[in-house]
DNA sequence: GGCGACTCTCTTGATATCAAGAGATATGCT
DNA sequence: AGCATATCTCTTGATATCAAGAGAGTCGCC
C-alpha cells in the first residue's frame, strides 16, 4: 500500500536530508484526503442540486433543530465566513426559495433566517447521499480501526478547537 | 476530551435519529483539522514572505532536485490548478524574482520555469518553519500512535490517490 | 431621559480562481 | 511531403470570497 505522501516524504529526505520531515507522514495525509474530500462532497451534492456552500448554511440551519431558524451573525459565525459573503449566500439561498427572510421582532437591526420546506427536503435528501458515501470511503475499516482514528484525530483537533472558539490569546 | 465534531454529531443524532451518522466521526474531523492547517499554515509562510500558493509551486520546483527546473504543464498537474491559474502563479512568482521563465530549447511551444537562488532560500526557510509547526501540534502524540495514525489515514488516502492519478474509469 | 459606544446587516472594491477557448508548435499517419 | 490531430501556454469573462466600512438600531451609564 502506497500513497501520495509516501513519494512526497521521500522526495524531501532526499533534497533535505537535515530535516525531520516525519510529521509530514501524518499532516500531509489528512491535507490531501481533506482536499478528495471536498470535491466528491461536490460531486454528491450536484447530484442532489445543491453547492457545498448551500449544504453548509442549510445543514447548519437544520442541525439547530425547530423552528429551523437562525441570525444572519450567528449562522456566518458557525460557518466561519465573513458578513459579506453570508449576505449574498442568503439572498441566493432566498431567491432559490431554500430559506426565507424575516425582521426579527425582537431586534429592529436584525433578520432571521428560516429553512423552507424545500430547503428542508433538499439538505436531509444531501446528507443521507454524503453519508452513504463517506460509508463508502471508509468501506473495509474496521470498526475498532475507525474508533482509533476518530480518538487519535480528535486528540489533534480538539486543542485547535479549543483556540479557536476562545480566541482571546 | 471533546471537540466540535462531538457536538456535531450530537445534533444530527437528536434531529435525523433515522440516519447512521458514524463516519462523520472520523472524516469531518478530517475536514476540520485540515481547515484549522490552512489557517496555520497560511501564518508560518506569511512570517517568511510567502503565500500558501507560493509556497506550493516553489516546493514543487525543490523537490524535483537540481536544476530545480519544470514545465508550467508539469507544475500545474503537480499541483491541481488549471492552466490560467498557473499562468498567473508564475508571473507574480517572476515578477517578485523567485522563480525565471526561459524558453524550452527541445519544445518551442514550451518554457521552462526555473528556481532562483533567492526563491530557495525562501522555500527552504519555510519548510522547515512548516515543519517545526507541525511538531509543534503533534506535540505530545507518542511515535507509535504516530504511526498508526499515518497507516490508518494511508488506508484511506491509498484508493483515492490511485483513482485521481489514473482517471479513466 | 439623553447621549455615546456597541452590535447587526449589508455594500463596495479588489483579488484569486476556474472554465472555455485562442494561437502556436509538434507529432504521426497515410 | 502534407494534413489532421494533439499538446502547450496564455487570454478572456464570470464568479465567490474577503477586508473595510456605511447605515440603522440598541443598550448602558451618567
Amino acid at each position: 500500500m502506497r500513497d501520495e505522501v509516501d513519494g512526497l516524504v521521500e522526495a524531501w529526505r532526499t533534497e533535505r536530508p537535515d530535516l525531520d520531515v516525519e510529521p509530514l507522514q501524518v499532516l500531509s495525509r489528512v491535507s490531501r484526503l481533506a482536499r478528495h474530500l471536498d470535491r466528491a462532497r461536490r460531486t454528491v451534492f450536484t447530484e442532489h442540486g445543491l453547492e457545498p456552500w448551500e449544504f453548509d448554511v442549510l445543514a447548519e440551519l437544520r442541525r439547530s433543530g425547530p423552528p429551523y431558524e437562525m441570525s444572519p451573525g450567528r449562522l456566518l459565525r458557525a460557518t466561519l465566513v465573513t458578513s459579506g459573503t453570508m449576505t449574498n449566500r442568503i439572498d441566493r439561498l432566498a431567491a432559490a426559495d431554500l430559506v426565507r427572510r424575516r425582521p426579527d421582532p425582537a431586534d429592529k437591526r436584525g433578520v432571521l433566517v428560516r429553512l423552507s420546506d424545500e430547503g428542508q427536503k433538499r439538505v436531509d435528501a444531501a446528507l443521507a447521499a454524503l453519508l452513504e458515501y463517506e460509508e463508502s470511503i471508509l468501506g473495509g475499516m474496521r470498526r475498532a480501526d475507525r474508533e482509533r482514528l476518530s480518538f487519535l484525530l480528535r486528540s489533534l483537533l480538539s486543542p485547535l478547537d479549543e483556540s479557536a472558539t476562545h480566541p482571546g490569546s
